[in-house]
DNA sequence: GAAATAAATGCGGTTTTTTGCAATATTTTA
DNA sequence: TAAAATATTGCAAAAAACCGCATTTATTTC
């Protein structure tokens, strides 16, 4: 078997099944293995798949992107997501709720942290699922189309039964006195539960959310923990958090 | 022999053949290795052929094999995908696997179809959740980076809740003999209890599949109900399963 | 038709490519 | 963390390609 036809019937085997292993296209063509290796080393520069421990992948399978198109406050978010990966260690259990600055987070864990992640927001689920050691468990449930979440009593239940490490929740309104609100009923079951389940509570937002109010309920201020803003933790805005115990980083 | 006579040869063989060495040419010819290889070189230059270490390749070979196929093989799935969502109505409950062919029927679903869609396919729900008035349902579970699912007993035993109306797998091997088969053990698990929770089976698959074999077993053939392919119904390749009462798109 | 010229072929020696193997390192998995 | 699987590296043998040249064969020219 000549060589060219060879890597022609590894490509075609690739874009067929996805996926190649090094040992079963050495048996069936009968070469070592140390040939197919080089065969798909060769097919890799040239771009023609993407090549793998025990074999190869085909290109196409990998490619989900998500739009990275909110650069509303892109900047903060990515000084409060490289604050909150420092709280991340190797082996935590770690519930993440949704929204933009959960994502950012998720794009600034390190690329050797082994944690497992659990959430409900699809979002957060691809990015976590793009990291290359971290586990990453979904709660399943009906999806909601505007907060990209799942949503409902299956996911509410399925966090019961966990006790994560840490819980990190993108606000959407904290207030002295009436403490995280927000205005969607679904999100807010979702985060009340997920605070219960879990040992420390961070908080993500930017400032301009500090201060504010939304119409419904979440918890009191003094449920967090860590409060994590693009703010240094001695800016005045932040004090009231301070001096109520609250960590502020 | 003539020198344009053999050369005539050398192309008549590599079109029926699509492939030739220059040893065998050699001999058959009783010419050296040399003239053979001289004779490539020629043709190869006015693009007769591909000349390659040991011999030549016909042009159909490479060029079909990559570059087009790609292509091809994605227009190919957007044919499968548009016949695909004619089976699906307003107010179904559908259960859907992932892969390529999948996401390419999510894309093509009609702007307004009410229906709802289950799946474990992260890609999949992601394209579920772009649509405007479907509604979706994860299954939960630990994502398998690799298949980019979520796979273990909760999605398993969550799907066993369901009695979805139709139910589309994407397949990586369709035999007569053996049914459909695959590599990936869990997705195998995932894909046999949709099997079992649907009314009925449609199983979406490129034609260069058919006729295929994979290392497990998912289900015999005769559970299929409907087979999709980029093909024509009235395609031989596709008779024998006809013939064994499925359905052919 | 014969000489001159050009083209084609084969051959020996050298270089390059391909391949498999063994020893070692790395990654994966249990 | 240890064992198993897979990668890497260097190396050597075999196959193929290349190069120059001599020999043969075909074509042109006088």
């Amino acid at each position: 078997m000549l060589k060219k036809e060879r890597q022609a019937y590894i490509l075609h085997q690739v874009n067929l099944h996805n996926k190649v292993l090094s040992n079963s296209l050495s048996s069936e063509m009968e070469v070592s293995e140390d040939t197919i290796r080089r065969d798909l080393q060769e097919l890799s520069v040239t771009g023609k798949l993407i090549k793998v421990h025990g074999g190869a992948l085909s290109h196409s399978f990998n490619k989900i992107s998500y739009p990275i198109n909110d650069i509303y406050a892109q900047s903060d978010k990515k000084i409060i997501a490289n604050k909150a990966v420092t709280l991340i260690k190797d082996g935590m259990f770690v519930l993440t709720g949704g929204g933009t600055t959960i994502i950012e987070m998720a794009r600034a864990l390190p690329p050797v942290l082994h944690a497992t992640f659990v959430s409900g927001s699809i979002p957060a689920v691809v990015e976590y699922m793009n990291h290359p050691t971290i586990d990453v468990i979904v709660l399943g449930d009906k999806v909601s189309k505007l907060s990209k979440m799942t949503i409902g009593a299956d996911a509410l239940s399925k966090i019961k039964n966990f006790k994560a490490d840490i819980c990190f929740l993108g606000i959407n309104a904290l207030d002295m006195e009436h403490g995280i609100t927000d205005n969607d009923w679904d999100v807010v079951q979702l985060k009340q539960q997920m605070i219960m389940s879990s040992q420390k509570v961070v908080c993500l937002t930017i400032s301009e959310k500090i201060n504010t109010l939304q119409p419904i309920h979440v918890c009191a201020a003094n449920k967090i923990d860590i409060l994590i803003t693009e703010l240094d933790h001695h800016d005045p805005l932040l004090q009231p958090y301070m001096e109520a115990g609250i960590t502020v980083l």
